[in-house]
DNA sequence: CATGAATGAGTTTTCATTCAT
DNA sequence: TATGAATGAAAACTCATTCAT
């Protein structure tokens, strides 16, 4: 009855990318689910054979968008490193999977999610947060961070991300190497010990 | 023809403060109109003769929160006194707010307003923030704070307040006085030069 | 939420007409919701006013049709006759309800209700054959009809009836005087000891 | 173009055998064709290579079932015997054939099938019946049977003997040996002379 | 003026049927 | 020949807006 199983997945990516084109612009509430069709380019009852409800595509979407971004933030960052080091690392892979997929971040981070977010989903943004938040608790313990409590820290740093992309997506700024390393430095004294 | 005028003003507050409660919760785009004129406690049709429309509420709702807020912002801020402890009031006049109002920010903050704003409520926008930024350039100017530009300034800090909410709204934190100092520290830290 | 309050009763009541003649001629399944406000003259949107779904209209329907029909049946049958007299009775009561409301006898009878009833519904039903039912328990207690039991009695009595209906509603024969009081001797002599 | 004709019967049946099950259980409208076509074991579009359509398929399972019906309800009837044993044996073969195939029945009796009978369904209709009506009509003539009309007399028998299975799908009755020959010799009484 | 019942265009979702494989 | 994924027309239902009262 559900069909999550996916007899091609070129076709269910399509479905995904379109919806999340137009949830990132528009939001889940705004957009139609013909559209979503009509831009992933199958018919509108297709849509139904990936996603029981246009509720069960925003939760796929919204899953694939928090593992694919918190996957990204802590590629490639080296755990031998310090963590001065590890942090530019990370702020710099943030800023550069923005670059990459805006639409994800505009996706994940412009809009509130509340009403149709499933268990599910909400398990896999916990999970997905996980391995930032125990390497900001360690980085505590060990006293180079500021005793704040890591889950202080990323909504400091995260917040002060989504701030910027924020600004930016509004045209008040834009996202100069200048700018990523000025706000990298300043987060840094902002969490630094 | 297009009544902006309003012949009951509390009439008009009281639909104001119904949209700010529902749109805050589900969103511009997940809140039926008869279900705002109800809250009100007014007929769907009398809501109209307040407003054009439900974008023209949206905005007017828009524009009322966005002044209240920036209003706030600076409230009791003495321009007498040095630059840390007018940002330490500012902080603290926008937790107060948060406190006071959650409403309003929640819904200024956690939605995406693009798909309804008109270009009044984006004027009213770049008005309120007006003096923030310009107090923010003239503490750069100064050397006070960091050559970074008031808008990425105003974007960390904002944007730093705007993760906290959220973290806090969706139980990852309490916003208890030792946060908020301690946040407010770091965030002098990050912007001071 | 659920407006089963009736503003406009003759709004209601000509919907639920409506809905009688399709149901009756097409099945609930086989009726389309814009069809009958077509015919009820009103619009789609109108109609869940009135009832909250299709299957709530179906419910009020059945129900209201239930009642007119059992009410009727029994109508002005004399306590104090012959059970041969009030047999007599009852069997043209049935048949003149037929004559006056056959789209009534259509919809209740020519169709299966399951997929849709609700317990309510099933209730109402219950309460309408009770009085029936009882007068023939009664009957067979006195010895004046045969020991069946009173279900299989009114299984009988009501099946045949719908039998001759049926029949006439395809044309195979027409309920004439005669045959009206052809059928109700020879149902007379079944179910008489 | 028209593919009646079948190159694998088995498969057919099985389809026939699926739409059975589910028209009787939701009525044609109810019942969508790939769950047919699920419960066939067959492809959704393999259906279509043996019936040009769902109509055309609910008409052939008609026929088929009406065909079953009636041939079973004459079979082994000795025309040799009296009229009093034909109809206990023809009374015992319906009851018969609703033990060994209730789902006929169900589909046949519980549903109203006009809004896609074809012309072709209803001459089998009345072809199925001719042999009974056509006993009856000598019967009467006999003096046997009342001179009701056979319409009549088989309106009665029959529309009493479905108001049993009703009843009895209803869990109203149970058609215990000894309902069957109660209604058996009440319903002799009612239509011999 | 204030109302809220009425509406029809728009929403999400289903399904009979087709057709590329 | 058999399949079942794909489809778009149509289903049930919602809602921003209007207008008779």
């Amino acid at each position: 009855m559900a069909p999550m199983a996916a007899p091609d997945a070129s076709k269910r990516d399509a479905i995904l990318d379109a919806a999340l084109a137009l949830f990132a612009e528009r939001g889940f509430h705004g957009t139609a689910v013909p559209l979503v069709a009509e831009k992933a380019k199958v018919g509108a009852g297709t849509l139904y054979r990936y996603f029981a409800s246009k509720e069960a595509l925003a939760n796929a979407l919204f899953q694939r968008s928090k593992i694919a971004f918190s996957s990204a933030v802590l590629k490639d960052v080296d755990p031998g490193c310090s963590l001065r080091e590890m942090f530019r690392k990370t702020w710099r892979n943030m800023l550069a999977f923005h670059k990459l997929q805006p639409l994800v971040l505009a996706f994940l981070e412009l809009h509130h999610h509340r009403s149709y977010l499933d268990q599910q989903s909400l398990l896999v943004e916990q999970r997905a947060l996980g391995p930032i938040r125990d390497l900001l608790a360690a980085a505590q313990k060990s006293g180079v961070l500021k005793p704040i409590g890591p889950e202080v820290c990323m909504a400091l740093v995260f917040g002060a991300f989504v701030g910027l992309l924020r600004a930016a997506h509004e045209g008040f700024l834009s996202l100069t190497p200048k700018v990523i390393d000025d706000t990298e430095a300043a987060l840094w004294e902002a969490i630094s010990a």
